[in-house]
DNA sequence: ATCTATTAATAAAT
DNA sequence: TATTTATTAATAGAT
């Protein structure tokens, strides 16, 4: 823009580079800022300079304030489409999932930030209730993934089992044929399973 | 920037501030991403319309790594300030605020979508005892606001009871006074309340 | 969308 | 880092 043009790749010159980041940067700003007055829009800018530092802007209200509703925008969404591929899910559910992310969300600060405070009574009785929910439906999931699992595991033994029979009665056969019936009959551990191991499910 | 100034204001007519939200948008993102290449910074930007549309840029990975990022820093910031207070939280707590955070998201899926393949038996073993230990919490804190609503009505009751005592004095001393004692005394109804009646808690 | 007259941003120099 | 200045870039208003 001023005294020649200037190429869209990485200034190499680290002393021109950081120049221009600060005039860049405060341009950047000063635009978001006009965009949001002239405009009505609500903007949050987050800038880290290639040592790492932070540089950020929010035009409304605070910058985890914008997250947050850019969590929910998007996240909505993405859901939203995800979801509506099998159960047609319909406004309601996706505003009860909305609602569901905002709890989660103010419960995750809850928890991880002082605690005190942030939730009303109400909101923790909520809170907790859509936690129950969630309890009660994972160990419901949890005890069909378990069954699933023991009877995979039953039938996996009963073919082991009867592998084994098959198995040992071809030791018999080897030993009849080459006569050598002393030597390997007579095994010391048992071959097979008890079978109702798990029957006390 | 162009025939004639334009106010730092809010652009009244809908049609002019539409066009220039959509001009200065642009401009700003490609102002963004000139900023990233030429720099090397990361730049994240979230602009929701005064009708609540999202827009978003984001010159390197996604936007949840730049809030992620932000998340971290901005924390990290802080308690740089506030020289680490009381929860001083360590890179550790951290992390696991972030593996919370995924398991509640892939939780949220869980619930919301389907349910089934999504988690494995120890993902919703490990959900299942955070969750409870959530629960355990806001059963904790509810208890300690219910405590403290108890006791400020204890309080109230103390001061009404108090109050009621000198009311009936004054009646009395009313009564003696314009001698109209039979009319006044022998309230029909009780005016003070039972003194233990939330002893129980 | 596209076009320009004009303003705004800024690269280089100081 | 701040200021100046010569240029380029962005864009307000018109088409």
């Amino acid at each position: 823009m001023a005294r020649g043009k200037i190429q869209l790749k990485k200034i190499e010159n680290p002393v021109h580079r950081q120049v221009t980041f600060c005039k860049r940067r405060s341009g950047l700003l000063k635009k978001a800022r006009e965009l949001s007055v002239l405009c009505d829009a609500d903007v949050g800018i987050i800038i880290f300079s290639s040592h790492g530092k932070l540089y950020e802007l929010a035009t409304k209200g605070t910058m985890e304030e914008v997250i947050d509703r850019y969590a929910e925008t998007s996240r909505g969404a993405q859901i939203a489409e995800g979801v509506q591929k099998q159960s047609l899910e319909s406004e309601e559910d996706i505003a009860k999932m909305k609602q569901e992310i905002h709890l989660l969300q103010k419960g995750l600060r809850y928890m991880f930030g002082g605690g005190a405070g942030i939730m009303g009574l109400d909101e923790l009785d909520a809170l907790e209730k859509h936690l129950e929910l969630w309890i009660r439906n994972i160990r419901s999931t949890k005890m069909q993934i378990m069954f699933q699992e023991i009877q995979m595991l039953k039938n996996k033994e009963g073919i082991l089992k009867a592998a084994n029979v098959i198995l040992q009665e071809k030791i018999e056969e080897q030993n009849v044929i080459f006569d050598m019936s002393p030597i390997m009959t007579g095994f010391p551990y048992q071959l097979t399973i008890p079978s109702d191991t798990f029957n006390t499910f």
